[in-house]
DNA sequence: CGATGGATTGAACTGGTTCAAGTGGAGTGG
DNA sequence: CCACTCCACTTGAACCAGTTCAATCCATCG
């Protein structure tokens, strides 16, 4: 039996990595027609799903209870304090996760792509809001049905809680970045992690990275406002170590400079 | 069969409650002796550690596996990227976990009590470091061990898992307060935290809450300074919401001030 | 082509830091 | 038992990184 999932742990931007697998639980990515839905015909090797390799019948029965759907940018996909139904998995698109203070400050607190999971980390109620910053496909299933074939498979309850402790990991190194990095190094780091995920995801692009969030998504997620992440970005090309076209393309001409500024700009 | 596990989720100041647990998979406090290791003749209800009401048998092998040691205040228990050997519980004392930068700042991500984990959300190496802040107990049971023994164990596993949920809902909490929070609102959210722990460990203690950590913890764990904290708490004192006796001892005079302060200071 | 909304830039301001000095309590040794 | 030391904590004052407020730029879209 082959567990086929991947995604989730790229919330706060640490991609989940697949050293390590043993085989009965190796994970690996779908390469043509997704096999849990039919209604999908999508299907890329960058489309990476909750597709679970297992046997003709219980493929079927997880096909069974997924739902595809659509949502336009800025739209809400689920929000916090809301009945914890579903899990969600992005197919394609961007998304961020959120939580707001009762005056309107918001922390972002990740940043998901094609491929992640969301929802799965919750109890009973969503404790962050998911929004669509792009157009996104989703998929989700029922919360309750992810949960109970934990027991009937556990090598997909173990993949899960290991992609979990990933996610743990990563927001450690973000509150190290909320709490102690100054300005310059945040969004090195932000631009650093973006660069490392866009690599894996369009191999040999270069060092060109695609941002498909707002200067003010960047702000709350790294702490800042929006006038101090623009003039880090001007700052940043001054120095030389980035060119800019338009507001959601960055070249990164230096990653080793870069690299040096995320720890100590 | 009764898996019984407490703790880890306190990681982040976020107690785990035991609402909505199956029966199968309720978790006990320990009463009396420590059933996992016949070395420890320390047990009350407030020490709360990882014992398994297997069946005799069962319970026996766990206690093996396990070594309690003594730590002083201020040893370090565990360090990032030190070959992640062992899961802890500490039986009594309060813990640091730490993550540094090369140039020495430092972002605590929590704060342990008796009954807590920590080591079970990593990989092959720890990503933090463990150091004791108050003298401490430890009991320490080899990692693979114990995740083997989820195989065996469904129950055990899915508790872990869902303790590591909580604990990463808590660090979204603390990421909000790290990157939107002012210093009075970080200080405050602090202090009703401890409360609020202090209140469910030892009941009945009223206001009174025990800090045990320095100003510097307290700082390196809110992303401010040793100065800003100190001037936070006379502020909080002058505002007549406080008492302090010594540094360690905090009387909060008004909870219901101190909330709204917590998100609106 | 004008309107809209994100992104940039400038200038004043400020919350929190930094640096520096002082305080107090616990531990040590005479 | 007091004097001395040490170290954590507090307090004060200057400073500055990042915010706030305001103006402008620029790309997109009906």
């Amino acid at each position: 039996m082959y567990v086929f999932i991947q995604g989730l742990s790229k919330l706060s931007m640490s991609p989940y990595r697949f050293s390590g697998s043993k085989p009965e639980t190796s994970i690996r990515l779908a390469t043509n027609n997704c096999p849990y839905n039919s209604a999908c015909d999508g299907c890329s090797s960058r489309h990476i799903s909750l597709c679970n390799v297992l046997d003709t019948d219980e493929l079927k029965s997880f096909s069974k209870i997924s739902t595809d759907f659509h949502k336009n940018a800025k739209q809400v996909i689920c929000s916090e304090d809301e009945d914890a139904e579903y899990i969600y998995n992005i197919r394609s698109g961007s998304v961020r996760i959120s939580k707001m203070l009762s005056d309107g400050r918001r922390q972002i607190t990740g940043f998901l792509f094609a491929g992640d999971f969301f929802g799965l980390s919750c109890k009973d109620k969503y404790s962050y809001t998911a929004e669509a910053i792009t157009n996104v496909e989703i998929c989700r299933f029922p919360r309750t049905k992810i949960i109970e074939s934990f027991r009937e498979f556990p090598a997909l309850g173990e993949r899960v809680f290991d992609m979990t402790r990933t996610e743990l990991d990563s927001t450690h190194d973000q509150m190290l970045l909320l709490g102690r990095k100054n300005a310059k190094e945040k969004l090195c780091t932000f631009l650093l992690t973006m660069w490392e995920k866009s690599g894996r995801l369009n191999e040999g692009n270069g060092d060109e990275v695609d941002i498909p969030m707002s200067r003010s998504d960047i702000a709350d997620f790294l702490g800042l406002t929006v006038e101090t992440i623009s003039r880090q970005f001007t700052n940043l090309h001054k120095l030389g170590l980035i060119d800019l076209d338009g507001a959601h393309k960055v070249f990164l001409k230096d990653t080793d400079a870069l690299s040096a500024l995320a720890e100590n700009g």
